[in-house]
DNA sequence: GTCTATAGACCGATAGAC
DNA sequence: GTCTATCGGTCTATAGAC
C-alpha cells in the first residue's frame, strides 16, 4: 500500500471516478490529477479512456462478484444465504459501482464496455437462481416460484434500492425495500 | 403538435437527452440542435442549463405520476392495481426518464435538481403503501407485512428491473424480476 | 426574440523532447 | 516512462447587433 505502480493508480482513479461520475462525467484529466500521474504518463500506459475504463470495470466487476460470493457461499439455508447478501454492509448512497454505468450512454453503446457489466449481473443471477433451487430442493420455500425470476427481483431489489436511497439522500429506503422483499421470501411459519 | 413554442421545444428536448444522456452528458449544443433553436435563443428563455433541466425534470416527473396513477387508480384487488402498475407497458432498454437522474453527481449535488426527482418517488411509495395497507385491511395480504416496505420493494424492483434490462440488452430481465416479485406478492391461495 | 461573435476553460488525444 | 507543448473541438455562458 502507498507504493502503487503508475498504471496501477490510474485504474484505481478510474474506478473512483467512474463509480462517482460515471463514465461521461470521467475525464482524463480528472483520472489524472486523482492518480497523481501526468498526461503523457497515462498515454504511455493505456490507449486511451476507453481502455483505462475497461481495466478498471473488468476489476470492479472482479471484486463485486467476490463480495457477493463472499455472503451467498457462507453457510445455512438458501433464506439465510440471500438474506445475508441482501443485508451486508454496503455504501448505500453511493450506488452500486457496477449497476450505475447501465445508465451511462457511452457504456451501453460499446459492446466492449458493457460486457463486463452483464457478465457480472448475469453471474449473480445465475448464483442466486442456484441457492434459490437449493431452497426449493429443501421445501424451504413455496413449490411455485421460479429461481430465475426470484434471483431477478432479489438482485433487482438492490440495484433500484440504490436509486431509492440517492433520491431520498438517505439509506432508508434501501432497508426498506429489503426487508421488504425478505418479508415475502420468508419461508411459511417463520417468525423472522 | 408541431407548433410548439420555443421554450417549449427546449424543454422537450431536454427531457429526452436528459432521459438519454442524463444531466452531465448532456450540452446546452445538444438541446439547442435538437429543438431547432439558437444559442440567443435559449439563454432569452432560461437562465442556462440548470433552469431549463428543472423545468424539464419537473415536467417528467408531473408525467410519470400521472402515468402511475392511471394504473394504481383502476379498479380491483390491491394485487390486480399493483400488478397492473408492475405489468404496464414500458420503454424497458430506455429506462426510467425520472430513476436515472439519481445517477447523476449534479442532479444529486443540487438540492434543487434533485428534489422532484425525490418527491416523485416518495409520492409512488406512498400511493403504493395506501394499497398494500388496503389489501391488509381486506385480508388479501399476510398480516405481517409492512406496508412502507413492501411499496419500496415494489418500486426498487421496477428501478432494479431497468437496470438488469439495459446491462444484459434485452427486456427480459425487468420482465422476470417483476414475475418474481408479483409470484412471492401473490395472495395465499392463488394459483395465478 | 433571435442572431452571430466572442470568451476562457476543458475535452480527448498526439508529438516530441528528455 | 514521464514531461511539456500543442491540437481542433466542445463546454457553458455572455455581449451586443438586429
Amino acid at each position: 500500500m502507498g507504493f502503487m505502480s503508475t498504471p496501477e493508480r490510474l485504474i484505481e482513479a478510474t474506478r473512483e471516478l467512474l463509480w462517482e461520475r460515471g463514465y461521461v462525467g470521467t475525464s482524463p484529466k480528472a483520472i489524472q490529477q486523482q492518480a497523481g500521474a501526468g498526461q503523457g504518463s497515462m498515454y504511455h500506459h493505456f490507449a486511451g479512456k476507453p481502455d483505462l475504463a475497461l481495466s478498471a470495470i473488468r476489476r470492479t466487476a472482479e471484486e463485486m462478484r467476490g463480495a457477493a460470493e463472499a455472503t451467498l457461499g457462507g453457510g445455512g439455508t438458501a433464506y439465510e444465504r440471500i438474506s445475508a447478501y441482501l443485508l451486508r454492509e454496503r455504501d448505500v448512497l453511493r450506488g452500486c459501482p457496477v449497476g450505475r454505468l447501465t445508465m451511462d450512454p457511452e457504456i451501453i453503446a460499446s459492446a466492449e464496455l458493457r460486457a463486463p457489466v452483464d457478465e457480472t449481473l448475469d453471474w449473480l443471477r445465475g448464483r442466486l437462481a442456484g441457492i434459490v433451487q437449493e431452497g426449493l430442493d429443501q421445501g424451504e420455500f413455496s413449490a411455485h416460484l421460479v429461481p430465475r425470476e426470484i434471483a431477478a427481483a432479489v438482485v433487482a431489489t438492490v440495484q433500484g434500492g440504490y436509486v431509492l436511497a440517492r433520491a431520498s439522500g438517505s439509506p432508508d429506503a434501501f432497508d426498506a425495500s429489503v426487508r421488504g422483499l425478505l418479508s415475502l421470501l420468508a419461508p411459511v411459519g417463520t417468525t423472522q
